[in-house]
DNA sequence: TTGAAAGCGCTAACAT
DNA sequence: ATGTTAGCGCTTTCAA
């Protein structure tokens, strides 16, 4: 493993400029630069990031803070893949921490540059507590002025609508969970703009968030619908089961886009979340509060994929 | 942040005597000890791992290193949270890296302390190049001399066949790939163990590992038989769509026990693998030979999962 | 524009 | 059993 001495040896000048060199070019001479550049090159020269840690303070890893109960959850392991591609490009390495507790988190300060939030609250006392210590990155909506990015959940409920009701659906029922959860009322919204946009009136049927909530809110409606969205692909699955058990065939919009729509019959048409994008902007936008204290606040887009449980009406 | 320095001054000791207490009590006089013990206690001392891997040359950092397609996979992820959980008690941080080469993994010696391995053969290059430079953990079994846990799929191949032999089946079809994966070969032998024991003649049908091979499996057997095992879940699934299709209703069990087990109709009986424990025992493993150089094989068990898919014969 | 000295926090090697 | 010295690799003073 080389060092800077060994580059600044190899270049002919002594450690600092070397290292400034390659850390501050603006102090040094263009030639000086290059001549370390090369050197640094050919010595195959990686700075240790443990010992600039130790200068700095910096620690080099940033922390992951997921809830116990999502340990398993596939959905979260794009979000998490997303994370660990970006700390990895920017040279930091990824700790998973499964936990809810403040008192938990604070037990890392010193010992992480930022942490990662996921589920996060419009009030969270996570964000409040911790961002006064360290840099956080909120993955969803919170009031305080942190990093976050958030799926546009608003645009992904009037994706859904739009594809129904271009196909010529007009009796569209949107299936999901009655919550104070932001991204459930925001596909909610998204919803009721497009058919309202659309003059028609909106029939919303609330149930459990899954599987068993899909099945159950179709029981609970009056007659079947024309089509159906729902606010979750899980809970798609249970409505395509109870089609099935009757026999019939209506289109199914399905949300979330992961692993379930390639094993369900049919295939389900859905409306994607970029999870992976979402963790790696995260990341990014974490660490670009690092380096400038620059906050950013973004959505994402998500994106329907057709597969199979949708199709055009015919009259 | 307190350091050694403030802990010596406290315990009216010098730093190395404190740090030894800490690290090394075997050397130090007990009444020290407990002086230091006392003032860390009092300070909150956190020893910096950052200054302690500056100068022992530790990272305490180990990197997971999957492959790019298995990027996506939960159940991956539930291992993966194993490996997390084991990391953080023993204050490791864990790197997620998605790659399959080797000269990739190279360029990690000295910026990690150990690389687990996923997806691990018998003669695997990464394994044996890399070992020679670093602490290696694999998932799986290869023959060379490096720790690893693998699931024991000889007996999962067995709890599978035993449960449709115990509830009075005979006639037990068992789907599968041909490969030359040992996982799925182990799974094979269990089940062909197990029907000889019984007298029986095994029945195997190869297709591809995944839904779709499932279902081509069955249309491909000449009659349907009293019983199905799969060598996967996702094999389960195009069974069960099959059996669905022509309302036929024999019993099913599949192998994973993951997420898919669900939400499938009937909830699939399946051999559960415990990969978040296979994950944590590995990296445990890798922690051990880090500290010990004791190399350790073991095969962790699974676990039959009884739900809706299995039910005694009906004489 | 460059360099010399110093020190981040910790612990091995060498005293005592 | 304890302390002294020194140095891991890097970068922030301060000086030239």
């Amino acid at each position: 493993m080389a060092t800077v001495k060994d580059v600044a040896r190899l270049a002919g000048v002594s450690p600092i400029t070397a290292s400034r060199a390659l850390n501050n070019p603006a102090l040094v001479h263009p030639d000086t630069i290059s001549k370390v550049k090369a050197a640094a090159k050919q010595l195959g020269y990686q700075p240790s990031r443990v010992a600039q840690g130790l200068r700095t303070g910096q620690t080099w890893i940033v922390m992951l803070s997921v809830k116990q109960k999502d340990t398993y959850d596939p959905l979260l392991f794009e979000f998490a893949t997303g994370v660990s591609e970006a700390c990895r490009e920017n040279g930091y390495s990824l700790l998973i921490y499964p936990t809810d507790g403040i008192a938990e988190l604070e037990s890392f300060i010193g010992k992480v540059d930022g942490v990662i939030l996921t589920d996060i609250k419009d009030h969270d006392a996570r964000a409040e507590r911790l961002s006064a210590e360290l840099t956080i990155g909120a993955f969803g909506q919170t009031q305080y002025d942190v990093p976050q990015i958030d799926v546009d959940n608003m645009l992904g409920g009037q994706l859904g609508t739009r594809h129904l009701l271009m196909l010529g659906y007009r009796d569209i029922a949107f299936i999901t969970s009655s919550s104070d959860l932001l991204f459930l009322q925001h596909r909610e919204q998204g919803y009721v703009h497009c058919m309202k946009e659309a003059g028609l009136k909106p029939t919303i049927v609330y149930n459990s968030f899954d599987m068993h909530g899909g099945y159950a809110a179709m029981t609970s409606l009056e007659r079947t619908p024309e089509a159906v969205f729902c606010a979750s692909d899980s809970m798609a699955v249970g409505v395509l089961r109870y089609l099935h058990e009757r026999n019939l065939r209506i289109p199914v919009v399905g949300y979330d886009g992961g692993y379930l729509t390639e094993i369900t019959d049919p295939p389900l048409t859905s409306v994607k979340q970029p999870f992976f994008t979402v963790g790696k902007r995260l990341a990014e936008a974490m660490f670009e509060c690092m380096s400038s204290g620059n906050i950013v606040r973004e959505l994402v887009e998500p994106e329907l994929v057709v597969k199979d449980s949708t199709w055009p009406r015919i009259e």
